[in-house]
DNA sequence: TGACATTAGTTTCGTGGTAAACTAATTTTC
DNA sequence: GAAAATTAGTTTACCACGAAACTAATGTCA
């Protein structure tokens, strides 16, 4: 009783709750594993981090942007767009100038050295990602996009009307 | 110039990087958004956190576990996984008991409360998935979680040789 | 049996995250 | 056009996390 591979007890007919075929945890476990494996590629060779490299990929995409279309466009909350900016002032990757007409905005965009060292990192990025989808096909891969954008459509859906928005 | 939408060139021919379509980006943004929406139930009605829930999920069914099993099954490091026991057992949810051959483990198991904690939680987070999955029928589930089987597997072959198993 | 290595688990340390308070600028309302 | 509300962004306070150091028990090998 004491060793019971299934301690708690079921209603009977239902299969015992199994974490492992859970979506919220499998995506968890799924999302922590790629960040660690491409984060070891720019952490290591450019000593940037997750958010970091975030802002540089929006930037690098398309600015100039203030802080808070960063954070909306990367889903970052203000306060950690605002340290992460900190820091890359600091190493001189992105530049930021006040809005002349909203004294509040200010408005960022890559340096040179920044739009040099995202130029670098993208190809790198994208081959990880197509190394990491060699194990599917063209369509399970659209498939796959297609099954996430509904996933998050719907998450967005459910907690309508419940708190604020994103 | 400053305007520019797509202010980092790309070599010719190439579309530019877009973090909207990079896998770990959504996987993140998706992973973080069930979490959230799933431990605002468990939080509130229960007060407990995402660590002790899965804890609870991990003994509820299976136990006893010793810390270093439920961590391995949970995927959780072995620090996290011993502050979150200190945290349940002070909440009189799980109880531990000193292995009698090896005295460095400690063997644990869910309490009469946090069984009843567990047989109450667990219905919610179906229910709850079931909610997130009514946008998918029945084959895309199953192939949604065939995909995420897939990449898993390859994430973990990636690293191959590259440092410590998980 | 006594040194050394290994293992289970805890604690420490530094970092980074979130929520909430705060500052400063702007807009709204009467 | 002053008072109140809103908005952009920063800072603060607190808490959690992961890596690494540490403790204690066990296993190994001479």
């Amino acid at each position: 009783m004491s060793s019971d591979p299934n301690p708690v007890e079921t209603p009977a007919g239902e299969s015992p709750f199994e974490l492992d075929h859970f979506l919220p945890y499998r995506f968890n476990v799924l999302a922590e594993c790629m960040s660690r494996s491409l984060a070891r590629i720019y952490q290591e060779q450019f000593g940037i981090s997750v958010p970091e490299w975030r802002v540089l990929a929006t930037l690098g995409r398309e600015s100039p942007l203030s802080a808070g279309e960063v954070g909306s466009r990367a889903h970052m909350e203000k306060a950690r767009v605002s340290r992460t900016l900190a820091r890359m002032l600091d190493a001189g990757l992105i530049n930021r100038q006040v809005d002349a007409r909203d004294n509040r905005v200010a408005v960022l965009a890559l340096t040179r050295r920044g739009q040099d060292m995202f130029r670098r990192i993208a190809p790198l990025a994208r081959a990880w990602e197509a190394e990491m989808l060699q194990v599917l096909d063209a369509g399970e891969v659209e498939r796959l996009h297609e099954l996430l954008d509904r996933l998050l459509a719907r998450l967005r859906g459910m907690r309508a009307g419940s708190d604020d928005a994103d």
